[in-house]
DNA sequence: CGAGAGGTTGAGCAATCTCAACGGGGGTGG
DNA sequence: CCACCCCCGTTGAGATTGCTCAACCTCTCG
């Protein structure tokens, strides 16, 4: 799969900026590295796109490829084998995926929306890897961070109510989307995607989020768009 | 506070077998470090002791030490206002923590058993990691596994009944603790601890206990020591 | 021996789930 | 262009798991 097109908003480093360096590459790692090291990187890698519902990798299968994500929406997820689902994590632009140090996968990943994202080789990554310190350093970083937040999902998971975690999830959609106070948050992704995220069934979340507009903690326009109008009163709803 | 009496049980790299290179030294990181590096390591650490109950540092506060487990047991967790808890996991000899890349610890950390522990500056500690990219490699790694593990929580806390998360847990107990098949686990945290653990209260998990007793698929002697007479029993009631 | 902490058990309750009906929007085929 | 269908989301009613509150038990410690 080779490049297709030119890349419309790659974002850098999981920061927020899309940085030029790496804008034509379809790359989005290009933290600290300098433009030989770019280079290498573009070279190793290919980029590849998905439609919603596509599956990028399955939990399990043998983990040969890294990726990072310069566009669109991807969730992770873990099945019991009686269908039941738990979405781990939704990445967005900037964000890597499949850095499994063990054999195999340990989660699935699927599209949510449209994505593009960039391919390396297993092996190929953890030489550049091994040449570039300063990216290693980078990643500690990502995945010391990706480790809190997924402390601050299991409390959600075990301590606290639908309400709470519906407010929880809201506020972090609206900060992950920089939405100021008025704008609205756009959801991605299904009722069902997010009931499979907050550990509730499909039918609470809807209640739930009737209820929030009824007492108007938000106001929704259409399925998907979701007004918070004092984001404080829905952070004491969060429940931290 | 300094070194105080000879090391039982010092555990490296996170592997089970004790490192006679660090034994002295009441270090868990030995990692890849060669005789040199290691001298540099035990110059930058202190070494400390905690009784149960006791608190290493509470979420929050300013992230300025770093820490590696020798021997005992640590539980992790985040609190919600009004008391709610959710321990985020137990770490055991030659596990590290405090590794925040954030200014402030994300997690309360306390003893569960007698602890004794390994002290590092923050920034002595970062300084070391700088000048020994094996040893960042090694962290990424083990940082790589936390993940993973939080992960496989998150599944449980999501979408586990109470039945399977108990068996959930000691089946990962018995694990890392090696024990045979006919081997008795021992339960080192209370209830109260397993409740917070799971998601559950602490008379969900009696009840449950009792009830997995009552069934044959446990024995219970004391309050703490669990056989396991068929361990594929509890995994498929484990649900995985 | 009494007090307190930790654990077990019981009864009733409540939050959430299950099952089922219904509605709207978008795509498709006649 | 319209009718139909299907998917997704919403709403309702009843079932169920796990929680709350309370009693009781056991062990340890003073």
């Amino acid at each position: 799969m080779g490049r297709n097109g030119p890349v419309m908003n790659p974002v850098c480093c999981g920061a927020q900026v899309p940085c030029d360096r790496c804008k034509a590459r379809d790359l989005a790692v290009c933290a600290v590295l300098d433009e030989q090291e770019l280079q290498r990187f573009s070279a190793a890698a290919t980029s590849a796109r998905l439609e919603p519902g596509q599956t990028l990798f399955h939990e399990g299968e043998p983990a040969e490829e890294m990726f990072s994500l310069t566009e669109g929406m991807i969730k992770l997820y873990k099945l019991l084998q009686d269908g039941r689902r738990q979405i781990t994590g939704f990445l967005m632009a900037g964000d890597f995926l499949g850095l499994a140090f063990g054999r195999t996968y340990v989660y699935s990943a699927e599209a949510v929306t449209p994505v593009r994202l960039c391919r390396f080789r297993r092996a190929a990554f953890l030489r550049l890897l091994e040449e570039m310190p300063h990216l290693e350093r980078n990643l500690l970083g990502r995945a010391s961070s990706e480790l809190a937040a997924a402390q601050e999902q299991m409390l959600l998971l075990g301590r606290k109510t639908a309400r709470e975690r519906l407010a929880t999830f809201l506020l972090a959609i609206a900060e992950r989307q920089h939405r100021g106070d008025r704008e609205p948050v756009e959801l991605l992704m299904s009722r069902s995607d997010i009931a499979d995220y907050l550990g509730l069934t499909i039918e609470t979340v809807s209640r739930t989020l009737s209820t929030m507009r009824r007492v108007g903690a938000i106001t929704l326009d259409g399925k998907s768009r979701v007004y918070i109008p004092d984001r404080d009163a829905l952070r004491s709803i969060a429940g931290l």
